[in-house]
DNA sequence: AGGCGCATACGGGATTCCCCCAATAGCGTC
DNA sequence: GACGCTATTGGGGGAATCCCGTATGCGCCT
């Protein structure tokens, strides 16, 4: 999966970058990062505050693919505290070296997902002990919740075109058909329950793949319960 | 600011209405709605604070699917005002209908979604002017945000364990072998990743399909990402 | 009017899956 | 130690899927 710095883009996305700084200033605290996962692209955007050498050492090491607070986060519905995440190894490798660069590990991540399987993972720090913490938390989590919302919303809406040229959605008749595999359903059954023929049914398997960029129908199915196109039985 | 952290309160259900009570007392606000939306079981899961009879007169009308707070809420990230809606037909259909109810147009939803294509829509109204609306709304929308966010986790963390409860779990090699299925590849790239023999590939697919009362792979797939099982790819 | 996407239908051949059967070895539990 | 569960491996045969095509009609858009 390739990372890509917005930081580093000669874009509007600088403004981006300011944001977190200032949501920072505001709310007391010491750094911010924002990731954002596009399933459809396999890639991530990503822009943070944090000092350059964390980020260079962070990448370096694949933290990314490890780092417990960006997989707990991505799986959960509400907000992530990292006290929550102690407890596990890949939390004291990814946190000890951090330590290391000036960065607490007071901490938590807020998920945002979108319509289209879009995450967000909006991350703020501050040093400070634990009581201190879960003050600020509790004062500053509804502001949180709010930017990090907005932050997805305008990072989605800007990678909007790119997303519109590589996810082309499947027509009604492929989600019918395919609704109906993942309901079990063999291609004659579904041929049967349509009134079409099994050929028929093939074929719209056939482009359903072709468009999921799927290799085989189960992973079409995946892919498109994972999309929300068809919903699961 | 009042803030109801939900994520404190250990919820009996009759508990989330008079959290929608507390959040609209909380908040100046006149009514309160959540909407969850489980695509799994297909259901959906609402709590009210409106006046009983616009609850019977919206279902009897069936404005849930052409109410279009909900469907313009539910295809976004960030949360929707109903003053955007105005202009829509379907808005001026619904609403010229609550107003007899005593439900002002001056509203905002406020869209959750879970990782596996749940939905909670969070709707809350106040009748006032536009002005003060737009300065209300700036206040509170923080809390409301993470309100919602939090309604959804409860929600879903209720619904998760039911249906956790009513399944048996796979295997840890059932699951890998899934994982890999629904990744696109064949019984035989499974057998060469995972070093074992095509057949034993079969076996634990077998098992996972009578497990999870599936008639074919991509039914086990499907039903294995809608209970988080595994991850679409 | 022509181009394009969609739905429909058909075929042959290669591949894969699915289901019946049986067997061994490890690991934890009663 | 017997029992049960899991992981592993194997064969054979039939069914289903997948991939390569071709072809027609229909509606939409420029």
């Amino acid at each position: 999966m390739a990372v890509i710095d917005l930081s580093k883009v000669p874009f509007p996305e600088n403004r981006l970058r300011s944001f977190l700084d200032q949501v920072c200033e505001a709310h007391e605290l010491d750094f911010a990062a924002y990731a954002g996962i596009d399933p459809v692209e396999q890639t991530v955007h990503g822009f943070v505050n944090y000092p350059n050498e964390w980020q260079n050492r962070y990448v370096e090491q694949g933290f990314q693919h490890k780092d417990p607070t960006l997989l707990m986060a991505s799986r959960s519905i509400a907000p992530v505290d990292w006290q929550r995440l102690r407890h596990e190894t890949s939390f004291q490798t990814v946190f000890r070296a951090a330590h290391d660069f000036g960065i607490a590990e007071q901490g938590l991540t807020i998920p945002v997902r979108g319509p289209f399987g879009d995450i967000g993972l909006f991350s703020v720090t501050r040093s400070c002990s634990s009581r201190e913490w879960s003050l600020l938390k509790r004062e500053i989590l509804g502001d949180l919740q709010h930017a990090a919302v907005n932050l997805h919303d305008h990072v989605m809406k800007v990678s909007l075109h790119t997303r519109k040229s590589a996810h082309q959605s499947l027509s009604a008749r492929e989600v019918e058909v395919l609704q109906w595999v993942a309901a079990g359903k063999t291609q004659q059954d579904v041929a049967d329950i349509l009134s079409i023929s099994n050929r028929t049914v093939e074929v719209h398997l056939r482009s359903a793949r072709t468009k999921l960029a799927a290799l085989t129908t189960s992973q079409a199915v995946g892919r498109a319960i994972g999309q929300g196109l068809i919903y699961p039985n």
